[in-house]
RNA sequence: GGUCCUAUAGUUCAAUGGAUAGAACGAAGGUUUCCUAAACCUUAGAUCCAGGUUCGAUUCCUGGUGGGACUACCA
């Protein structure tokens, strides 16, 4: 409607002023609530053309086109916006095409699809994952559900930085202190056993680093002489050379890890389609940086370091092997890069990782232009903001941390305390209860954490838990199982509905402010994707369940008598579901039947 | 020092350069013989500062101030 009538308004300032109006003067936007219309169009672009007041020349757009456009069927001019109402029969055709089946997310779909590449949650292995990686995986599995959606082939990726020195200090802690306690043994889970060898590390270390510092040793060097860390080191090296006894322990270690983190992915509903391990590409980054050297394109330094030189793009030196021929995380990444490039194709390649490494990736792909890698331009680094506590940041060393299981546990745990609270779902059987108390505490959680901005930092307060009322995925969950419900109503009473809504039926003013606002849905998506935001549409689709609420409160579905009215109203309901529980599905969030 | 991000009610979040800056939580009050009250309705409450561009700036630009991150032969 918006194009047509632009096209209206181009042709109609062409008739009326003789003038050539390019298109992005001619702006129309929705009317907004406390106004009477439908569109607006703003004069204000106009009046170099019209040369006379914005009331008047409000008043001559408005008038040309109640006389030559049969759908406008009023018009009003307030300070500068001309207001247009649109015939409510448009309206109800509008949304006869979306009950007849037209496809939702049909207007989403790109021209030019593209194969796309998404890098998301990389953990260490070292430690379980935390709140931090679960806006990492949420973030990163909305774009790729988004992405989808638009039409492009998008590849989820993982890459796990399973080597260095970080891995050594908890394989040496077990060593050391486990007395051969495995996950099985124990109970405990894989990833969170060995966190727990980890952090056990750091507190032995800093013991034995307090102690050399008593005996008067000067802290930076007794950090860098304490025995733990020395035998750390040499545990790397014998990893890098292949030792097999490390490469074992090495192995049965992160085999743990692995099956502590599926189960945490899993449960947090996301996966992966590829996922690469940092201790196979750092070798493919070492052979690509030594022919990039060979090439002239980087240079070596006086003790055989190998450094990139970045100050034409404003940037430093890098360097990318280490005097002794080790490999630092640009090098590895360099290599996933090529080596993703080389397998599939990709015309982006999203790296969705936290904003405190903006720099490294502005590095990494100057260094991979620098080298003539063309395809480096479909590099984009998605940064998102970090999560942090009331008192700052998480800091996993300390243990100050929320951790990811416990978070996901308490949250469904919070869901069936509320459910009791409110009385709900006391008929139903205990496993299908549990169902519903999963998909809600999820609910609460993910939506808590996509409607915001992804690039702003937020902040999480353990102390209160969140919220299940509101602007919060139960909120959204509870407008979709009403829906549901109403539609079990109706079956029980047997009544159906026609999706052939009479033009001329009764609608009201809320159900053509519905209307407006699943149309919008698509363009909601489109614009989500172009901007990378997950948020838009969670903002989305709490202003359509609020929408609802309103209208589900105010008017009454199946008891309307007058039939046609009704079944605009079940229609209405119908699509209200639809679009909400794609919506949601869009940010990996499920919907509930009842609640 | 340099680079990047950020600043909106008490708090957590919104607002393609457009009209009277929206919500939620919290606070105060109200709505249930009727399709799920995890809902709905009232009330009080905010754009860090100073310039600039514009018919019009929360939004764009410049400069301050506050917060965060990065600037490792750590990952």
């Amino acid at each position: 409607m918006e194009i047509i009538l632009k096209s209206r308004i181009t042709e109609g300032l062409r008739i009326l002023y003789n003038s050539e109006v390019s298109d992005d003067l001619v702006q129309i936007h929705e009317t907004r609530k406390e106004f009477i219309g439908d569109f607006t169009l703003v004069v204000f672009p106009l009046l170099r053309f019209s040369k006379n007041t914005p009331e008047k020349t409000g008043e001559t757009i408005g008038r040309y086109l109640m006389d030559t456009f049969p759908s406008v069927t009023g018009f009003n001019v307030i300070k500068g916006f001309l207001n247009l109402e649109i015939s409510p029969s448009w309206w109800i055709s509008c949304f006869g095409g979306m009950l007849a089946g037209d496809d939702l997310l049909g207007k989403c779909r790109s021209d030019d699809p593209e194969t796309i590449l998404i890098e998301y949650s990389s953990p260490n292995t070292n430690k379980p994952l935390h709140l931090g990686h679960i806006r990492n995986n949420l973030l990163g599995f909305s774009l790729y559900r988004i992405l989808s959606a638009c039409g492009h082939r998008v590849i989820k990726t993982n890459i796990v930085n399973d080597r260095g020195i970080h891995i050594c200090k908890s394989m040496l802690a077990w060593q050391k202190y486990g007395k051969g306690e495995t996950p099985a043994k124990s109970g405990i889970k894989g990833d969170h056993l060995v966190g727990k060898y980890y952090v056990l590390f750091e507190r032995e270390y800093r013991k034995q680093a307090d102690v050399l510092i008593a005996d008067g040793m000067d802290p930076v060097e007794a950090k860098n002489n304490a025995p733990l860390l020395k035998e750390a080191r040499e545990m790397l090296v014998k990893w890098e050379a292949g030792d097999p006894e490390t490469m074992e322990l090495w192995n049965m270690m992160n085999s743990w890890v692995y099956e502590g983190f599926n189960e945490t992915y899993r449960k947090l509903g996301v996966d992966f389609d590829k996922i690469y391990y940092e201790s196979d590409t750092y070798k493919t980054g070492r052979d690509i940086i030594y022919n990039a050297l060979q090439e002239g394109l980087l240079h070596e330094n006086g003790d055989s370091s190998i450094w990139a030189d970045l100050t034409d793009e404003g940037l430093d030196q890098k360097l990318l092997l280490r005097s002794d021929g080790t490999a630092v995380y640009m090098t590895q990444d360099i290599g996933t890069a090529v080596l993703r490039h080389e397998e599939f194709g990709f015309d982006r390649c999203i790296y969705v990782v936290g904003n405190e490494q903006n720099y490294h990736f502005q590095v990494l792909k100057a260094i991979l232009k620098k080298m003539n890698y063309t395809w480096s331009e479909g590099l984009y680094h998605f940064s998102y903001g970090m999560v942090e506590l009331p008192e700052g940041r998480m800091k996993s060393r300390e243990g100050v941390i929320v951790d990811a299981d416990d978070l996901i546990a308490e949250m469904i745990e919070t869901a069936r305390e509320v459910s009791l609270e409110l009385g709900k779902l006391s008929d139903f059987p205990g496993n299908e209860k549990g169902e519903i108390y999963r998909k809600i505490g999820l609910a609460a959680l993910k939506y808590f954490i996509l409607k915001v901005d992804p690039k702003k930092n937020m902040t999480f307060n353990p102390a209160e838990s969140i919220d299940f009322n509101g602007n919060t995925g139960p909120f959204i969950q509870y407008t979709y199982a009403r829906i549901r419900s109403v539609f079990r109503k109706a079956e029980e009473a047997g009544i159906t509905f026609s999706r052939n809504i009479s033009l001329t039926v009764g609608a009201g003013a809320k159900e053509i402010q519905l209307i407006k606002l699943l149309r919008r849905f698509a363009f909601t998506v489109t614009e989500a994707a172009k901007t990378y935001s997950p948020a838009l549409i969670a903002n989305y689709c709490y202003d359509l369940a609020r929408e609802y609420n309103q209208f589900y409160h105010d008017f009454t579905i199946l008891g309307e008598t007058d039939q046609t009215v009704r079944d605009l109203r079940m229609g209405l309901s119908e699509i209200t579901g639809k679009v909400l529980s794609t919506g949601m599905l869009l940010l990996g969030i499920e919907m509930p039947e009842r609640m």
